[in-house]
DNA sequence: TGGCCTTATTGATTTGAGTCAAAGACTGGT
DNA sequence: ACCAGTCTTTGACTCAAATCAATAAGGCCA
């Protein structure tokens, strides 16, 4: 049983197809539903800092082939909460008519397919590997979304951003022997609409975490993890 | 297609068992896979204010079958955040091994069946009918934990309180014309951890909607909703 | 019904993060 | 290599919610 979509290689549709379908294969079905989601797929190649071109009235699932972008959502008086990042590879679920509104926008350009939820559902309601597919996949989202949801209500300024490094350095970090080296693909403004802070605080956070020797920067956007166990700790995880 | 799973109506382990199957049934396989899901279940009854007993090294699905319950994680230094809520006929996917430790617990007498996840996912892991349900749930929970964190970031006490009722309201209020009465089964404290505010910031924030007009309560659970749109908007909802 | 214990409300004070403001450092284009 | 514009860092001050503290109300049991 395939749990885990695979990334793209390259941008063509083609190749993105077949990443997000090769992931998928296996029962004698596959084929006549390879055919149906390739009909009903949108190709879709968002540049650094534009937003998918989504019906806002239907449900969306998009495959996020290679690239980085960040799931916002909307409140009235157009406060942002950046509510998850994705790679490539993700799947990501986009309701719409919920209390807020969802944009999925790139950090990197980036190349994904995009499905009508409910059409997407339709066709594979049933094959189970796709519906087990999804189903880690939705599970997956759930379990860092409710990590998040303790971030955000039950901890302060360091323990967020310590709790962003590490969770950044499992899944995009090169880890060996405690340390990290990280290249974030999100501005300092992002990290702050992810953590519920603002981009200042968010700087003052990595100054007291270089100062305690946790991590270094480089530029903008690489980060060195110096001691991920004693950045776990400061997170507050268990 | 069924993707609701259904309350139970009485305690016992049949009658219990039966609910949550009864949601499922329709295909000739449906039979094996109750004969297994039944013995993987273990029927817990957990009365309010205590946890259910489950083993803190799996994964588990948890399905409620009636009364209510909250479903908390804590971080370091005993900090507690509730995650969800729950109530009869809804299935709860609890993780092992997580940053934060979870728990179920009871707002109210609750009867409970509780599977180990691996195990159940390769029972069910065949069967497009389960899979749809609990992908559902799943989204279902995914959806709700997302607005809780736009929450959580982005929004004051007074909208955050205001979008916990107006969420109840759609849970587990009777409505009508723009009116709801609502049987809050949590504390204030439950509400508190809810929402990441203090049980004095809660009770000033009720008083607040009380001298605004737009909630009554009566007792400690009691809470009229006078204008549930008026509400929505104080809570920021688009 | 009365008494006791728990839960909720209200008030005064503190504090951590937000806001406003200014200076410094990257990055991309020419 | 330089310049312009954007992003980041740091500092001073403000404010919303936390904390501390005391009172009031609700629910449960004898």
């Amino acid at each position: 049983m395939s749990n885990r979509l695979i990334p793209a290689q390259a941008a063509s549709r083609k190749y993105l197809f077949d990443a997000f379908f090769s992931g998928l294969a296996g029962t004698e079905a596959a084929h006549e539903i390879a055919f149906k989601l390739g009909k009903l797929s949108q190709t879709i190649n968002i540049e650094r800092g534009s937003m998918a071109p989504l019906d806002p009235d239907k449900d969306a699932l998009v495959y996020v082939g290679n690239g980085a972008t960040k799931l916002i959502a909307s409140a009235l008086s157009g406060r942002e909460q950046i509510v998850a990042f994705h790679f490539a590879g993700d799947l990501v679920s986009i309701p719409a008519g919920a209390w807020h509104s969802y944009a999925l926008c790139a950090l990197a350009d980036t190349d994904a397919l995009a499905f009508p939820a409910d059409e997407f559902l339709e066709i594979v309601g049933s094959e189970p590997i796709f519906l087990c597919a999804l189903l880690h996949q939705s599970l997956t989202a759930l379990h860092r979304c409710r990590d998040k949801a303790v971030g955000l209500g039950r901890k302060n300024a360091q323990e967020r951003l310590a709790s962003f490094l590490v969770g950044m350095a499992d899944r995009i970090g090169s880890t060996k022997t405690g340390e990290c080296v990280l290249d974030l693909p999100m501005s300092r403004r992002d990290i702050g609409d992810s953590l519920g802070l603002t981009i200042e605080t968010i700087s003052r956070q990595f100054s007291e975490l270089r100062l305690a020797g946790l991590v270094q920067t480089t530029g903008r956007s690489r980060v060195l993890l110096c001691d991920l166990p004693a950045l776990a700790q400061r997170a507050g995880h268990i």
